[in-house]
DNA sequence: AACTATTTATAAGA
DNA sequence: TTCTTATAAATAGTT
């Protein structure tokens, strides 16, 4: 763009480079923003001139989270290299450098735990964030359903079971009662009631059927039934989780 | 640079932004590597697209480089106001201290990244939904774990009074087998035992005991121990969602 | 820093 | 995406 190819190579002459340099950055500034407002795309734009002076560009002039959201993506390499070769250099200089990383993920982590909203980029974890919430509750409702389903049911059977037990008891209770009536009859030979006494005795066939009723109902619904409700509830919480 | 001006602002037609990002990403990547041969100057250019795609440029590929190089430039100046007070502080054990504490950070970074999602930027929304799933298979263990606790409880006590349901109906079954007998005897006068009935007379009062046991006891454990063992279930569960 | 001849980049269309 | 082409922009060399 101008008069005359360019060739790709280091402008030898020092005026020309830096004037050259000073055109082109201000052009690469340009474009850098341009694309970055046209597209919508997130762009940091770092420039050292030979002399080492520093230029920048970054979108909404954050320039911090667009190295951090870099730092981010190329994490798991750096990590590797970057532990045994700096620990020998500047302390001072590593001490700024940790310092800067500290403050990236104290932000960072503020952000994943909803504060500091203020400085994220508008949507980008607004929404991230009510996803969060929706998929949790979603399975907050799901879980708690299912749980409270098998909870109950529980509760259910130990009550009915309670209920039995306790008819049981109070039969026995009876029972005895009608025993001890009778040995009380035996010790007492001349009072004696046999058609108060006999008709005392019919119960305990209807009690033996009863008897016999729960232990061939009961163990079924309690121990099949129970089996069966909670065998597709585990699986069913494992699948979900 | 084409058939027509173009606005400074963004490009609403999703085919055209992505199509112009496209070609301006080239040019700008290209005009980046150019002035940082032109001008032996050291660039760094970052592009994340709208999906979250990362484009990148840096002079001699040596991103990391550049990125301190930037660190330390831009925290030069954030430093002159803590640096004095800092100074004079041991720099080893400052270090140590705030290598400590990126380890902490980033592991907890890590854990609410849900591991080293590495790019979480790709496509936010898609790897924040992974950061979520693992976030909550964390909830799912301790909600498992509170589940599995209550509910082999309640398995636990209603195997109890199941039991001790059986043995109430065996021992009816027992006393009307004895009542049955002393009947039979009363009816047939002449064939009398008493050494062998009377002490079979001997159990009620034991099985009174523990039908009474059954009845202070079993109730107590059942109702509330179980409301003690749900009430903090279901608050704990509604606590942590 | 301005100017301007040219080269480049790229918007629009295919 | 890629190619083509008309044009807008960038900029090398000059003043």
């Amino acid at each position: 763009m101008g008069r005359g190819r360019v060739q790709l190579k280091r402008i030898e002459n020092k005026i020309n480079r830096q004037v050259t340099f000073s055109k082109r950055r201000g052009g690469l500034l340009k474009k850098a923003h341009e694309i970055s407002v046209l597209c919508d795309a997130e762009v940091a734009l770092i420039i050292f001139s030979h002399k080492g002076k520093l230029f920048e560009y970054a979108t909404d002039s954050c320039m911090e989270k667009i190295l951090e959201r870099h730092e981010r993506y190329a994490y798991a390499e750096r990590q590797l290299v970057a532990n045994d070769s700096e620990t020998q250099g500047n302390w001072t200089i590593e001490y700024t450098r940790l310092k800067a990383k500290i403050d990236l993920l104290q932000r960072n982590h503020r952000h994943y735990m909803g504060e500091d909203l203020a400085s994220m980029s508008l949507k980008e974890l607004q929404s991230l964030e009510q996803q969060l919430d929706t998929a949790l509750k979603n399975i907050r409702t799901r879980k708690n359903d299912l749980m409270y389903e098998s909870i109950s049911e529980l509760q259910k059977k130990e009550k009915k079971i309670q209920e039995q037990n306790n008819i049981l008891a109070k039969k026995i209770k009876d029972k005895e009662q009608a025993v001890a009536q009778q040995a009380a009859q035996w010790e007492q030979p001349n009072y004696r009631v046999d058609t108060s006494c006999l008709p005392q005795q019919q119960p305990p066939p209807s009690l033996n059927i009863g008897g016999n009723n729960y232990h061939q109902e009961a163990p079924e619904l309690g121990r099949n039934g129970l089996d069966l409700t909670l065998e597709p509830l585990y699986s069913c919480h494992l699948g979900c989780f």
